[in-house]
DNA sequence: CTGAATCCCTGCCGATACTG
DNA sequence: CAGTATCGGCAGGGATTCAG
């Protein structure tokens, strides 16, 4: 609100955009949105690799030993329905899917840079004086 | 890995940094600093009502009805231990409580901006083929 | 007015075991 | 190889109550 119109529609901007103002969390925000795609322990690292390329099942569990088969199944299907990530697979014998991201999981890598670097100057003045 | 320490140390980046390889969740990445900061439901709509300056308990109460004082308190607990804002009390009666962002914390408005541009690209491409 | 203490309920995540 | 089914522990977060 106490917007004016003014000529700088390249910037959709947090400030003056309606949904911005939810007096509650709800779906349909953009942030809401972005942070529901990335959420849950491992995610991040999932997308950092796959940022790398496509890679199957067992490239990623081999990639993060930790993580279990159930977690890494949810996690790749909650990508998906993301919007994320696809599957593909490859017919014949032994079976393979391939994961891979979609152009809008690429543009994740920008959003991770931006909290890259925010966490890495938390961490740096981390007993500054305020 | 391949980085052939080239000369553009102008960005710390996420693909250049041994922090990026880890081989599970750490709490000394600063991915993970980052969303450990913005954590918790509530969070973004508090941090987004402050970057329009201080605000009072009170005042936060209001902006966000919805939201019970237990949660508003331990999301201004945890914001404060994360370095996003810090507290003042005005003695004398009424007691007052003002919130303010840190200088960290007013950073955290282009990592918004950055979830908020990704979740509307999001939004928009919902059903397009891949 | 500000915010801590308590209780309960729900959903996440890890381990294990099982199927196409 | 690539998952799904099931169970249990634990932390998040909401309502209510109490205190500085």
């Amino acid at each position: 609100m106490t917007h004016q119109t003014v000529g700088h529609p390249a910037r959709p901007g947090l400030p003056d955009d309606p949904r911005a103002y939810v007096a509650e969390p709800t779906p349909s925000c953009p942030v809401e949105i972005a942070l529901a795609a990335l959420r849950g322990r491992w995610t991040t690292l999932l997308i950092r690799e796959l940022l790398g390329g496509e890679r199957t099942f067992t490239e990623l569990r081999q990639a993060l030993p930790v993580l279990s088969d159930k977690v890494l199944s949810d996690r790749l299907a909650h990508l998906g329905e993301a919007g994320v990530l696809t599957r593909h697979r490859r017919p014949g014998w032994p079976p393979r899917t391939y994961y891979r991201l979609t152009p809008q999981g690429h543009r994740l890598g920008p959003v991770l840079q931006a909290l890259w670097d925010w966490g890495a100057a938390a961490d740096r003045s981390e007993d500054d004086p305020l």
